[in-house]
DNA sequence: TCAATATTTCAATAACCATTGAAATAAAAG
DNA sequence: CTTTTATTTCAATGGTTATTGAAATATTGA
Protein backbone atom coordinates (compact mmCIF):
# COMPACT_ATOMS: atom_id res chain seq x y z
CA UNK A 1 0.00 0.00 0.00
CA UNK A 2 0.96 3.30 -0.72
CA UNK A 3 -1.27 5.95 -1.55
CA UNK A 4 -4.24 7.52 0.44
CA UNK A 5 -6.88 5.54 -1.25
CA UNK A 6 -5.61 2.26 -0.35
CA UNK A 7 -5.70 3.38 3.24
CA UNK A 8 -8.62 4.02 3.19
CA UNK A 9 -9.46 0.98 1.89
CA UNK A 10 -7.88 -1.13 4.40
CA UNK A 11 -9.31 1.17 7.44
CA UNK A 12 -12.58 1.01 6.40
CA UNK A 13 -11.76 -3.01 6.02
CA UNK A 14 -11.28 -3.15 9.35
CA UNK A 15 -13.59 -0.34 11.15
CA UNK A 16 -16.43 -2.42 11.48
CA UNK A 17 -16.88 -4.92 14.57
CA UNK A 18 -17.53 -7.98 12.88
CA UNK A 19 -14.79 -7.79 10.19
CA UNK A 20 -12.03 -6.51 12.85
CA UNK A 21 -13.12 -9.39 14.94
CA UNK A 22 -12.99 -11.73 12.05
CA UNK A 23 -9.63 -10.85 11.19
CA UNK A 24 -8.27 -11.43 14.63
CA UNK A 25 -10.03 -14.81 14.63
CA UNK A 26 -7.77 -15.68 11.37
CA UNK A 27 -4.73 -14.33 12.47
CA UNK A 28 -5.53 -16.59 15.48
CA UNK A 29 -5.76 -19.19 13.22
CA UNK A 30 -2.89 -18.97 11.10
CA UNK A 31 -0.96 -20.89 9.07
CA UNK A 32 -3.91 -23.61 8.86
CA UNK A 33 -6.64 -20.55 8.39
CA UNK A 34 -10.78 -20.83 9.17
CA UNK A 35 -13.16 -22.34 6.98
CA UNK A 36 -15.85 -19.73 6.54
CA UNK A 37 -18.81 -21.66 7.95
CA UNK A 38 -16.45 -21.80 11.12
CA UNK A 39 -15.98 -18.64 11.28
CA UNK A 40 -19.55 -17.85 11.03
CA UNK A 41 -20.18 -19.81 14.13
CA UNK A 42 -17.25 -18.37 16.15
CA UNK A 43 -18.50 -15.03 15.45
CA UNK A 44 -22.42 -15.65 16.01
CA UNK A 45 -23.00 -13.67 12.65
CA UNK A 46 -25.19 -15.45 9.43
CA UNK A 47 -23.34 -17.12 6.76
CA UNK A 48 -24.35 -14.47 4.07
CA UNK A 49 -23.51 -11.69 6.41
CA UNK A 50 -20.02 -13.27 7.04
CA UNK A 51 -19.63 -13.59 3.12
CA UNK A 52 -20.28 -10.14 2.76
CA UNK A 53 -17.54 -9.01 5.16
CA UNK A 54 -14.74 -11.17 3.80
CA UNK A 55 -15.28 -9.97 0.44
CA UNK A 56 -14.85 -6.73 1.89
CA UNK A 57 -11.95 -8.40 3.54
CA UNK A 58 -10.60 -9.56 0.63
CA UNK A 59 -11.06 -6.46 -1.45
CA UNK A 60 -8.77 -4.39 0.78
CA UNK A 61 -6.32 -7.44 0.52
CA UNK A 62 -6.54 -8.10 4.15
CA UNK A 63 -7.72 -11.69 3.58
CA UNK A 64 -6.70 -14.60 1.12
CA UNK A 65 -9.11 -17.63 0.31
CA UNK A 66 -8.86 -21.44 -1.33
CA UNK A 67 -11.34 -23.78 -1.91
CA UNK A 68 -10.84 -27.41 0.01
CA UNK A 69 -13.41 -29.33 -0.52
CA UNK A 70 -16.55 -27.91 -0.43
CA UNK A 71 -15.43 -25.68 2.54
CA UNK A 72 -13.82 -22.29 1.61
CA UNK A 73 -10.08 -21.79 3.47
CA UNK A 74 -9.78 -18.13 4.63
CA UNK A 75 -6.72 -17.01 5.83
CA UNK A 76 -4.88 -13.43 7.26
CA UNK A 77 -2.53 -11.62 5.09
CA UNK A 78 0.06 -10.22 6.69
CA UNK A 79 1.47 -8.41 4.43
CA UNK A 80 -1.47 -5.86 4.50
CA UNK A 81 -1.43 -5.49 7.22
CA UNK A 82 2.19 -5.07 7.81
CA UNK A 83 1.80 -2.33 4.97
CA UNK A 84 -0.77 -0.68 7.02
CA UNK A 85 1.50 -0.09 9.97
CA UNK A 86 3.92 1.25 7.75
CA UNK A 87 1.32 3.81 6.64
CA UNK A 88 0.24 4.67 9.60
CA UNK A 89 3.55 5.21 11.59
CA UNK A 90 5.33 6.95 8.12
CA UNK A 91 2.89 8.36 6.12
CA UNK A 92 0.47 9.73 8.78
CA UNK A 93 2.57 9.77 11.69
CA UNK A 94 5.49 10.58 9.79
CA UNK A 95 7.57 8.58 11.31
CA UNK A 96 7.43 11.23 14.62
CA UNK A 97 8.24 8.77 17.28
CA UNK A 98 6.09 10.99 19.96
CA UNK A 99 3.02 10.18 17.83
CA UNK A 100 4.41 6.89 16.94
CA UNK A 101 5.13 5.98 20.12
CA UNK A 102 7.10 2.90 21.65
CA UNK A 103 6.98 1.01 18.05
CA UNK A 104 9.12 3.35 16.52
CA UNK A 105 11.93 2.92 19.63
CA UNK A 106 14.74 0.55 19.05
CA UNK A 107 15.15 0.80 22.40
CA UNK A 108 11.80 -0.44 23.28
CA UNK A 109 11.45 -3.91 25.06
CA UNK A 110 8.76 -5.52 22.69
CA UNK A 111 6.48 -7.50 24.53
CA UNK A 112 4.81 -9.37 21.84
CA UNK A 113 3.43 -12.08 24.37
CA UNK A 114 -0.96 -10.53 23.95
CA UNK A 115 -3.41 -13.12 25.10
CA UNK A 116 -6.64 -12.64 22.72
CA UNK A 117 -9.27 -11.78 24.54
CA UNK A 118 -12.47 -12.16 22.00
CA UNK A 119 -13.85 -15.27 20.93
CA UNK A 120 -10.69 -16.40 19.09
CA UNK B 1 -8.11 2.49 24.33
CA UNK B 2 -8.08 -0.71 25.23
CA UNK B 3 -11.46 -2.90 23.66
CA UNK B 4 -12.58 -3.38 20.30
CA UNK B 5 -15.24 -1.07 20.24
CA UNK B 6 -12.93 2.26 20.48
CA UNK B 7 -10.17 0.65 18.18
CA UNK B 8 -13.60 0.52 15.36
CA UNK B 9 -14.18 4.49 16.65
CA UNK B 10 -11.06 5.27 15.65
CA UNK B 11 -10.27 3.30 12.82
CA UNK B 12 -13.92 4.70 10.72
CA UNK B 13 -12.42 7.89 11.64
CA UNK B 14 -9.48 7.05 9.66
CA UNK B 15 -11.21 5.35 6.76
CA UNK B 16 -12.74 8.48 5.10
CA UNK B 17 -10.23 10.18 3.08
CA UNK B 18 -10.96 14.27 4.04
CA UNK B 19 -10.82 12.98 7.10
CA UNK B 20 -7.30 11.26 7.07
CA UNK B 21 -5.80 14.21 5.16
CA UNK B 22 -7.37 16.30 7.81
CA UNK B 23 -5.59 14.24 10.50
CA UNK B 24 -2.16 14.17 8.65
CA UNK B 25 -2.62 18.03 7.71
CA UNK B 26 -2.91 18.56 11.33
CA UNK B 27 -0.20 16.17 12.47
CA UNK B 28 2.32 18.07 10.28
CA UNK B 29 1.08 21.46 11.81
CA UNK B 30 2.04 20.16 15.08
CA UNK B 31 2.71 21.91 17.95
CA UNK B 32 1.25 25.06 16.50
CA UNK B 33 -2.42 23.22 15.39
CA UNK B 34 -4.57 24.65 12.63
CA UNK B 35 -7.78 26.63 12.33
CA UNK B 36 -10.66 25.45 11.26
CA UNK B 37 -10.72 27.83 8.45
CA UNK B 38 -7.20 27.21 7.69
CA UNK B 39 -7.78 23.24 6.97
CA UNK B 40 -10.10 23.68 5.17
CA UNK B 41 -8.92 25.90 3.01
CA UNK B 42 -6.05 23.23 2.35
CA UNK B 43 -8.47 20.57 1.98
CA UNK B 44 -10.48 22.23 -0.55
CA UNK B 45 -14.02 21.15 1.03
CA UNK B 46 -16.92 23.40 2.64
CA UNK B 47 -16.76 24.85 6.40
CA UNK B 48 -19.47 22.97 7.19
CA UNK B 49 -18.30 19.53 5.93
CA UNK B 50 -14.61 19.75 7.27
CA UNK B 51 -16.64 20.60 11.13
CA UNK B 52 -18.72 17.62 10.20
CA UNK B 53 -15.36 15.91 9.66
CA UNK B 54 -13.26 17.47 12.53
CA UNK B 55 -16.84 16.41 15.00
CA UNK B 56 -16.08 13.05 14.08
CA UNK B 57 -12.16 13.03 14.81
CA UNK B 58 -13.05 14.70 18.21
CA UNK B 59 -15.23 12.20 18.89
CA UNK B 60 -12.79 9.60 18.35
CA UNK B 61 -10.32 11.86 20.12
CA UNK B 62 -7.56 11.78 17.20
CA UNK B 63 -7.96 15.67 17.53
CA UNK B 64 -8.46 18.47 20.62
CA UNK B 65 -10.02 22.04 20.01
CA UNK B 66 -9.46 25.84 21.75
CA UNK B 67 -10.71 29.28 20.87
CA UNK B 68 -8.31 31.21 19.75
CA UNK B 69 -9.91 34.49 19.21
CA UNK B 70 -12.50 33.98 16.52
CA UNK B 71 -10.95 30.72 15.03
CA UNK B 72 -10.92 27.62 16.27
CA UNK B 73 -7.60 26.01 16.50
CA UNK B 74 -7.28 22.32 15.71
CA UNK B 75 -4.42 20.08 16.92
CA UNK B 76 -3.76 16.62 16.23
CA UNK B 77 -3.84 14.16 19.60
CA UNK B 78 -1.04 11.98 19.37
CA UNK B 79 -1.67 9.57 22.33
CA UNK B 80 -4.96 8.59 20.25
CA UNK B 81 -2.96 7.38 17.52
CA UNK B 82 -0.53 5.77 19.77
CA UNK B 83 -3.16 3.84 21.27
CA UNK B 84 -4.22 2.60 17.92
CA UNK B 85 -0.62 1.43 16.45
CA UNK B 86 -0.32 -0.41 19.93
CA UNK B 87 -3.76 -2.27 19.65
CA UNK B 88 -3.50 -3.32 16.40
CA UNK B 89 0.35 -4.66 16.62
CA UNK B 90 -0.74 -6.01 20.13
CA UNK B 91 -4.26 -6.87 20.48
CA UNK B 92 -5.12 -7.12 16.55
CA UNK B 93 -2.00 -8.98 15.64
CA UNK B 94 -1.22 -10.25 18.71
CA UNK B 95 2.60 -8.68 18.89
CA UNK B 96 3.65 -11.17 15.83
CA UNK B 97 6.53 -9.66 14.51
CA UNK B 98 5.28 -11.48 11.12
CA UNK B 99 2.47 -9.35 10.93
CA UNK B 100 3.53 -6.18 12.76
CA UNK B 101 6.96 -6.29 10.46
CA UNK B 102 10.33 -4.07 11.49
CA UNK B 103 7.67 -1.88 13.72
CA UNK B 104 8.28 -4.73 16.46
CA UNK B 105 11.90 -5.84 15.47
CA UNK B 106 14.38 -3.62 17.81
CA UNK B 107 16.86 -4.11 14.80
CA UNK B 108 15.52 -2.84 12.26
CA UNK B 109 16.79 0.83 11.37
CA UNK B 110 14.10 3.22 11.68
CA UNK B 111 13.82 5.76 8.93
CA UNK B 112 11.80 8.51 10.53
CA UNK B 113 12.25 10.87 7.63
CA UNK B 114 9.29 11.00 5.28
CA UNK B 115 8.15 13.47 2.82
CA UNK B 116 4.69 14.17 3.01
CA UNK B 117 2.88 13.83 -0.10
CA UNK B 118 -0.59 15.48 0.16
CA UNK B 119 -1.52 19.12 0.70
CA UNK B 120 0.37 19.35 3.88
C1' DT C 1 -27.85 -39.29 -10.63
C1' DC C 2 -29.63 -37.63 -6.16
C1' DA C 3 -29.29 -35.77 -1.71
C1' DA C 4 -26.62 -33.36 1.63
C1' DT C 5 -23.29 -29.81 2.88
C1' DA C 6 -20.80 -25.33 2.32
C1' DT C 7 -20.79 -21.03 0.57
C1' DT C 8 -22.08 -17.20 -2.33
C1' DT C 9 -25.23 -14.17 -4.80
C1' DC C 10 -29.30 -11.56 -4.97
C1' DA C 11 -33.09 -8.33 -3.84
C1' DA C 12 -35.15 -5.85 -0.29
C1' DT C 13 -34.81 -3.07 3.65
C1' DA C 14 -33.38 -0.15 7.34
C1' DA C 15 -29.70 2.38 9.17
C1' DC C 16 -25.99 5.27 8.71
C1' DC C 17 -22.78 8.68 6.24
C1' DA C 18 -21.21 12.84 3.62
C1' DT C 19 -22.40 17.07 1.41
C1' DT C 20 -24.90 21.31 0.65
C1' DG C 21 -26.78 25.85 1.59
C1' DA C 22 -29.03 28.51 4.96
C1' DA C 23 -29.49 30.03 9.53
C1' DA C 24 -27.47 30.48 14.16
C1' DT C 25 -23.66 31.53 17.38
C1' DA C 26 -19.42 33.82 18.86
C1' DA C 27 -15.76 37.14 18.80
C1' DA C 28 -13.47 41.30 17.04
C1' DA C 29 -13.26 45.80 14.94
C1' DG C 30 -15.08 50.09 13.55
C1' DC D 1 -24.18 48.81 18.59
C1' DT D 2 -23.59 47.37 14.07
C1' DT D 3 -20.80 44.98 10.79
C1' DT D 4 -17.51 41.66 9.55
C1' DT D 5 -15.18 37.28 10.13
C1' DA D 6 -14.98 32.42 11.75
C1' DT D 7 -17.25 28.49 12.76
C1' DT D 8 -21.03 25.49 13.94
C1' DT D 9 -25.70 23.68 13.69
C1' DC D 10 -29.60 22.30 11.14
C1' DA D 11 -32.63 20.10 7.69
C1' DA D 12 -32.71 18.06 3.37
C1' DT D 13 -30.72 15.01 0.06
C1' DG D 14 -28.40 11.31 -2.25
C1' DG D 15 -25.30 7.66 -1.51
C1' DT D 16 -23.35 3.84 0.92
C1' DT D 17 -23.43 -0.03 4.32
C1' DA D 18 -25.03 -4.11 6.95
C1' DT D 19 -28.42 -7.55 7.51
C1' DT D 20 -31.90 -10.91 6.26
C1' DG D 21 -33.97 -14.83 3.92
C1' DA D 22 -34.35 -17.07 -0.36
C1' DA D 23 -32.33 -18.81 -4.40
C1' DA D 24 -28.18 -20.22 -6.89
C1' DT D 25 -23.58 -22.56 -7.30
C1' DA D 26 -20.14 -26.01 -6.16
C1' DT D 27 -18.52 -30.22 -4.08
C1' DT D 28 -18.87 -34.64 -1.99
C1' DG D 29 -20.65 -39.15 -1.04
C1' DA D 30 -24.46 -42.58 -1.27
Amino acid sequence: MTDTDSAVTVLSSLAQAHRLDAFRCLVAAEPDGLAAGELARQLGIAPAALSFHLTHLGHAGLVTSSRQGRSIIYRANFAAMRDLLGYLTQDCCGGRPEICGDLLNPDTPQDCETPAKSSC
